[in-house]
DNA sequence: TTGTAAGCGTTATCAA
DNA sequence: TTGATAACGCTTACAA
């Protein structure tokens, strides 16, 4: 490891004049920075992080607070990384999946911004409350973004679920579908509201395919169980817009019991894109979320945040468009 | 931010005296003692990081190198998370995924290092030519541990896949089956091994359905590709143990296409417990591997290191079992 | 049992 | 255009 000191030394030069080369500061006569610039390399210079934080009292790191364990996120992070570490900056994580998570780390937000991160980045469902987060870290002055948070709100990047639901059904519409349902939950959510507007504008009646209070269940059963209202609903649907991935791959399991053939009788319409899509029999036709870019466009809010940029019109609110897969079953 | 003199101040001692207060290090008046812990947690003292590591040219911070964007792997890095936390220590990472992200970085490992992590885990696949990547980290005298790198060494947390393959093949026979296949790569592979340990002790014909040259094609593709072999094997296989769960999915997919039924005429086994195991038609019986336990396990490694403990008799060597998870395709 | 003071490597103020 | 030098907050040898 060379230090400031070492450069100084072989460049014949003050530390202050290495540091002002490196950092390109202040005028520095052309052969000094030459012969700086030549030592650095020489000796392989690395400038200690843990100094430069100390002195600065902030670090290049950003820290990402998880929520879930979930393939998903994984590509989230994975942009996320690549363009912070394009800006000189690297990723911590801290999983913040279980209410034991929390009270192992006290409270977890303090245990993040005492290594001082450059910036913070929650991950959906994180467990953690959103104004009280965002009260500390307005007092602790730490630029952050809200990742997919399923409601619109200043500083966050969010998926725009109700329009890649409504594309979907369009799709189906113009691929000759004539009753096309949706399968999820009755109660409020986005994607229902995409599946409502594409229907109003083909002027169809809404199909609601949903087992009663089947929030808390596990979606894969729920996609099995709603096989029945499938075959009650009358008409019966050639089309289904389901609610995620997983769902629909219970729908799938119980439609092949039922000798169901899909696309023929039944499109079925997935939402996530998750791995399983691209491998399920027939393989899924789905919605897919742009993970990646979620996590590179928080990335460029963070470091404009940081940078000091005044904040744009829309406050740091970007919506990421979805887009269809086509595959086997619809 | 309340640092030691502030609590100093508050306690009406000196600096040296909240630090060995703190650090439990030392004789300290009792009074003294309940007198600076008050304060410091009057005052909510959490100690800089930044300043411990420039001191003590150690962070408290491992730096997990990933080599792909896999489910999997998620859960690995929840395993280490988790118990690195507990004991203190947050955790960085950095992905190796790409030729271009080596150059990126410059020397990916330089990078790293520059930030003085405690200990390094580096995930399977990360790009990074072991022995030089060992060499260097014992130059620089900084823990480490390598992740499920298929080969037996020091310092290395690996997953046994053979034991894993052998005691699906067993469970098969045990339930009935009489031509027990193994579907993959012809060539060198531990899995196989295991197929073929077993096939030895059951004292029967070892069948291998591959394709030639497959080695670097998708393996959903290999899987579906390979009914070919399975229609043409004779005799003809009750059972097919494959290389993976994504290879099965694209069998199961050409099965399904030719009316073969999933486990009546065919029992199908998996391999790595993916999320789409359980969601696949029919539900995967598949051979689950240790992944939580394998960031748990090289947590304890690192700590151990980082603690400086002795190497123990197996030099750091741990090879965790994987689990057969019943399901519905066997 | 407690305190003084010297660094860790960088940044940045102030002179020269 | 350059150089002393004082922090940043913590750890720790050495004194008291």
């Amino acid at each position: 490891m060379a230090f400031l000191k070492d450069i100084a030394a072989a460049a014949g030069v003050s530390i202050r004049t290495v540091s002002r080369v490196l950092k390109q500061s202040g005028y520095v006569n052309e052969a000094t920075r030459t012969k700086v610039m030549a030592a650095a390399k020489q000796l392989d210079y690395r400038p200690s992080l843990a100094a430069r934080a100390l002195k600065t009292g902030k670090s290049f790191e950003v820290t990402a607070i998880i929520g879930s364990v979930d393939e998903l996120h994984m590509e989230k992070i994975a942009g996320l990384e690549q363009a912070l570490r394009a800006a000189g900056y690297s990723v911590h994580i801290f999983f913040s999946t279980t209410p034991a998570d929390r009270q192992d780390a006290g409270d977890v937000l303090d245990a993040v911004l005492q290594r001082q991160p450059a910036a913070i980045i929650i991950f959906p469902n994180s467990l953690l409350p959103v104004k009280k987060v965002k009260a500390r870290l307005a007092e602790t002055n730490t630029p952050y973004v809200f990742l997919d948070t399923g409601h619109a709100g200043t500083n966050t990047v969010n998926i725009d679920r109700q329009q890649g639901v409504y594309e979907a059904v369009k799709y189906l519409a113009a691929h000759g579908r004539r009753h096309i349902a949706y399968m999820g939950s009755p109660n409020n959510n986005t994607r229902l509201a995409g599946y409502e507007r594409a229907i109003k504008e083909l002027c169809r009646e809404p199909i609601i395919l949903a087992t009663a209070g089947n929030t808390q269940q596990d979606q894969y059963e729920v996609g099995r169980k709603n096989i029945e209202t499938f075959l009650a609903a009358n008409p019966r649907p050639d089309a289904v817009q389901v609610f995620s991935d997983v769902m629909a791959m219970g729908f799938l399991a119980a439609l092949h019991e039922h000798g169901i053939a899909v696309p023929d009788d039944v499109a079925v319409v997935g939402f996530d894109n998750r791995r399983v899509a691209a491998l399920a029999w027939p393989r899924l036709t789905t919605v897919m979320q742009p993970n990646r870019e979620l996590g590179t466009v928080a990335a460029e809010i963070l470091l404009s945040k940081i940078a000091g940029r005044k904040p744009p019109a829309d406050d740091w609110y970007r919506i990421l468009s979805t887009k269809l897969v086509q595959r086997d079953s619809a």
